[in-house]
Formats: structure tokens, C-alpha cells, sequence
DNA sequence: GTGGTCTAGACCACG
DNA sequence: GTGGTCTAGACCACG
């Protein structure tokens, strides 16, 4: 599967879901796949059930994944997620503190600018 | 002064660090200028001294401000940080995250690129 | 665990930070060993938690421990800290405060230098 | 006279301490030469006169200066200082923290010794 | 159970 | 008056 990092930043439930939207971005995963059960993940990535289970719950609630009662979890048909402001404000929020970081470290905007669009890019590379 | 959030997500420390930071990126707090003391903010912002002080301390660490013993405290005067490959990979991880949150929400490269413009630009925007 | 000696003139975060540091020097605790948690600590101490937090923070800003979410906090796996100009100097200016106490108290350079070796044979005498 | 360092991790009246210490193991301050008064160096040096005459207390507990009631403060007529146990434990607690500090610099105890030789060297270098 | 955040409040060192 | 240290204790996030 992927690998989790115990001395990443962020906690490990937040590496779980940027990790299965990354693939999903990329097409790795494609709606309708089922995705290994909390149980299986957890013991894949050595890491608590709960831990997967708290992935998994945010993940369904911004309709990434479903589960289907029985059957397991699958890759969600996508629907193109409605713009939430709130949650826009907060990665505004978020993008403000990294860009008054790296103005510290001597980044022009042209610098911020070229950092993300390479970021961005490798995200959505067609068939990575 | 300015506004403690307490719904923001980030703790109140944080909101202290980077209002500071954002003043003195935008030149409203020039080096050599004093901030207030830590009782005083505290009592500003309704926040226990304790908060502020976490603030400061890292701010210090951080070599944005500087306490004179028995003084007070005020903005450093400026040396260029240097780039910490640790920190700066800290950022890109948190960059990805926004931008895997923007493209759900439909941002194509452009836009991710626009919004970073302009809260940069906001953030520059008086001759600092 | 160390003693805490509250008539130290070090403070007690200090002298926790001081003993674990010698205790990572002299080989007791190696790297990938886990330290008591913050909570443990402090009742082993009979402290506060949050002077065993000061303590564990600075250690980990040092990278001399390092804490693992949720598991608890580990002795990092040894990183050469490379040398810090204004750290050596401020070094520099308390051997220079010993050295003249030391030189009003008759030590001559010898005695000096015959303490300084006592002291730091005795850190790495068990092969670190 | 000597300058005094806002920003340096030492106390203004330790620093003073220290100056007038290092002046007389130099030899540039005699004994039986006068000293300014508190209120003439805490001018000079454009401090509190309460921080100086914290350092001229001091410096008089250590029999460095003696005050003559009506005349001044003068350097005192050396007389060796006997060794004060716990003030050279003291002192030791102190040498072993920066031992550690220098280890963890890489400092080897041979370069540990150069450093502190040379610090010794330059104290009681004749006529400085 | 682990550390992180925050409060209220005391006391101290420095100036 | 300024920041630094420390306590007691609450509540939260993460696992």
C-alpha cells in the first residue's frame, strides 16, 4: 500500500486520507474500487484500527469512498464536491501561514507561484 | 489589536505567531519596534499570559522578535532565514494537502495558482 | 530515575534536560529507547507535567529525543548537530565566567584544564 | 568603559561582574585604584542603577571591591580566596553542561581542552 | 494512555 | 514593570 511516516507532521489518519485522494487524483484508485477493509488496512500499515476507522469516517463524509453495508468500501462515483466556504477560508487560512513561511525563507511570489504549480502538477500528471 | 479566533482550527498561540509575522511582513511592525508585553497582549486579546508567552517564545526562537531583559519585547531586526530543507519539505507536505482539498472542490491549476497569488500579493502589498 | 535537586541553581527543566543528556552520552539510553512518558516522569519526580513538557520540548528542538504520536517519546537515532556560530559563543562566554571564578579561587591553567578532562573523561567514560 | 550587551544570554549585572573581574586579573584594574560610583557607571553605561549596585554588591561579597564610607569603591588588596566547596560544585555542574554541549558539537576532549586553554590564555596574558 | 493546549495564579530574577 | 519558572488542574487530539 502506501507508507505511513510516525514522524510526518501530520497524524497518521491525515496521511491515510491525503494518501487515498492522492491516488484517487491520479486515477490509481477509480470509483467503484473497493478499497481494503479498516481491519486489513490497519494491520497493512501497522496501525491502529481506530486510526483507519477515523480516515475513513472523514473520507466518506467528503464522499470519497462508500460503504456499502456487507460488502465493503468502494471508491466513490464522483460528484464534483460543491465549494464550501468555510472550509475554503480555512485552507485560505492554511496557504497564508505556508506562504509567510516561505516569504521568510526568501521566496518571491514567482518562487511560491512555481513551487505549487509543480505540486499541483505531479498531482493530477495524467496516468502517473 | 487583533481578533483570537476561537473557532479558528489553529491553536491561539499559533494565531499570535502569525499576526505578528503578517504585521511584520506588511511593515506595520518595523524592526526595532516594541510589541506589547506579554501581560498586555494578554489582556488585550482575553488570552492567558501563558498563551502569549508560548507565542512569543517561539517567535524568539524564530528570531522574528527579541526580549531585552526587563525591557520588553520587539521586533527583531532583520536577518535572512536561511532555507531548512526539513521545514521546507513540512510545507510542500501542507501545500499538497490544500491543493488535493482545491481540486475536489474543482480548482484547476489556474485557479490554485490565482488564489496563492493574490493572499501573497495581500500579504506584500505595502512596500514591506 | 535522577535525582532533582531544588536547591540547584539550574532550574528543573534544565536539570531533567542535563541528566537525559547525559545519559544519552554516557550510553544508557541508546537510540530508539523509550523515555518514561511526560506524566511518568513527572510523578517519578514528583514535579509538574508541564516542567517535564518544557524539559521533553527542548530535548526534541535539540533532537535528542523525539516523540512519536499517540506511542510515546524516544531517544532519536543520533544525527551529528552540526556547530551553531552564536551557540559556541555564548558557550565560550560561561567557560570564561568558570575560568575566572576558578582563577580567583588559585586555579591555575593546569588545574583548570586537569578539571575540564576529569569532567568530560567521566561523560564518555563507558565507551558511548 | 566596557560595553554591555542587551541581548547577551548573561544578566546585565553579571556581565558588569565579569568586566570588573576581568580587569583586575588583567592587571588594567590595580588595587587601591578607584571605581566610579554606582550612579557614574550605571550613566556610562546607560543602565539602571539598581543593576549596578546589585554587581558592586556582589563584587564586594567576593572581596573584589571594598566601599569606603564617604570616599569611594575601590579594587581591594588581593588576598587569595579560599575554596568554597559548593561553589565549585557549583562551577563543575556548570563546566559539565557545557562539556555536554560541546560534545554534542562534536568537540573531542582534546578540542575541549584547546578551547578552554585558550580562554584561560587570554585572561592573564601580561599586559594585555 | 500519550502528548498538546489552555487557564488561573503564585513566586522569582532582572532592571 | 518585565519576562521566566513552576504548580494544579481541565480538556482535547491522536491512537
Amino acid at each position: 500500500m502506501f507508507p505511513i511516516d510516525v514522524r510526518d507532521i501530520r497524524p497518521i489518519y491525515e496521511q491515510i486520507i491525503d494518501n487515498i485522494k492522492e491516488q484517487v487524483i491520479k486515477g490509481i484508485l477509480k470509483p467503484g474500487d473497493q478499497v481494503p477493509s479498516v481491519r486489513q488496512l490497519a494491520s497493512m500499515l501497522t496501525v491502529n484500527a481506530n486510526t483507519v476507522t477515523k480516515a475513513y469516517q472523514q473520507l466518506e463524509r467528503q464522499k470519497i469512498i462508500e460503504t456499502i453495508r456487507g460488502r465493503g468500501t468502494f471508491i466513490a462515483h464522483v460528484t464534483t464536491k460543491q465549494v464550501n466556504e468555510d472550509e475554503l477560508e480555512d485552507i485560505r487560512k492554511t496557504l497564508k501561514s505556508s506562504c509567510m513561511q516561505l516569504y521568510y525563507m526568501g521566496f518571491s511570489k514567482e518562487d511560491v507561484v512555481k513551487e505549487i504549480s509543480k505540486i499541483y502538477e505531479e498531482l493530477i500528471r495524467e496516468e502517473s
